[in-house]
DNA sequence: TGACATACCTAGAAATACAAGGTATATTAT
DNA sequence: ATAATATACCTTGTATTTCTAGGTATGTCA
């Protein structure tokens, strides 16, 4: 009956994660979920098509490196412009949950200061 | 070109609203904008189908009130099973957000606690 | 009287995330 | 050996959510 959306805010959890290093998917699954304690599985049918539309628009770039296993990982590395969208979408997101908190506290009776 | 979704968590948004005092649509809208600096401007096309909804599956209950400048009023009010929702939502919330920092943090190149 | 704010509503479009598949290789268990 | 699982990439279609863009009507103010 309940359907729930977990992943909101997504763009800003990926280029969250390349800050720190470069990533293929299925690593950035892995390791968002263990950042996360879980709270955010992403699917691939997420991330995927984010990725690539990041690609497309200059936020990222791709490039392919054998793992040492032998196997072909597709790296994603965040660019210029993507450091500059992840530093805009940080202050969104302080700009967003301050406000819900803020809506929270005047609910809960308390002054907005 | 670049589309912007401001409104997540709106069921919480509207319950915390309703949990002060009963509250109708309109009012609803003018007070989350001004509880939230304006953040939130929530469209009407937004709330309305939200709030039917809810009164739907009993989570606030309507009444029409006339107000004293003799227009009719549609106040909402939220019903115990509201309130468990709004607490629900508030954890939920919560967790959320707190998932959200820590991956933040994470990509600062911060420790996890 | 004409514009604006108040106050309710809905149908259709756009965006987003998920479900549910598909393909292929490497590892581990039986 | 082989079967199952994990790794690793991908896409199509569906469900949900929010917004756009209207419509209707009353009250207030210039």
């Amino acid at each position: 009956m309940e359907k729930r959306k977990v992943m909101e805010h997504t763009g800003l959890l990926v280029l969250s994660l390349l800050a720190g290093e470069d990533m293929y998917g299925y690593q950035m699954i892995v390791e968002l979920a263990r950042r996360s304690d879980h709270t955010f599985d992403m699917k691939e049918g997420t991330l995927y098509p984010i990725l690539h539309g990041m690609e497309k628009d200059g936020t990222v770039e791709a490039y392919m490196q054998e793992a040492s296993t032998g196997r072909m990982r597709k790296y994603y590395h965040l660019t210029k412009k993507g450091a500059e969208r992840l530093r805009a979408e940080e202050t969104a997101w302080q700009t967003y949950a301050g406000a819900v908190n803020a809506v929270l506290r005047f609910g809960a009776g308390l002054s907005p200061a």
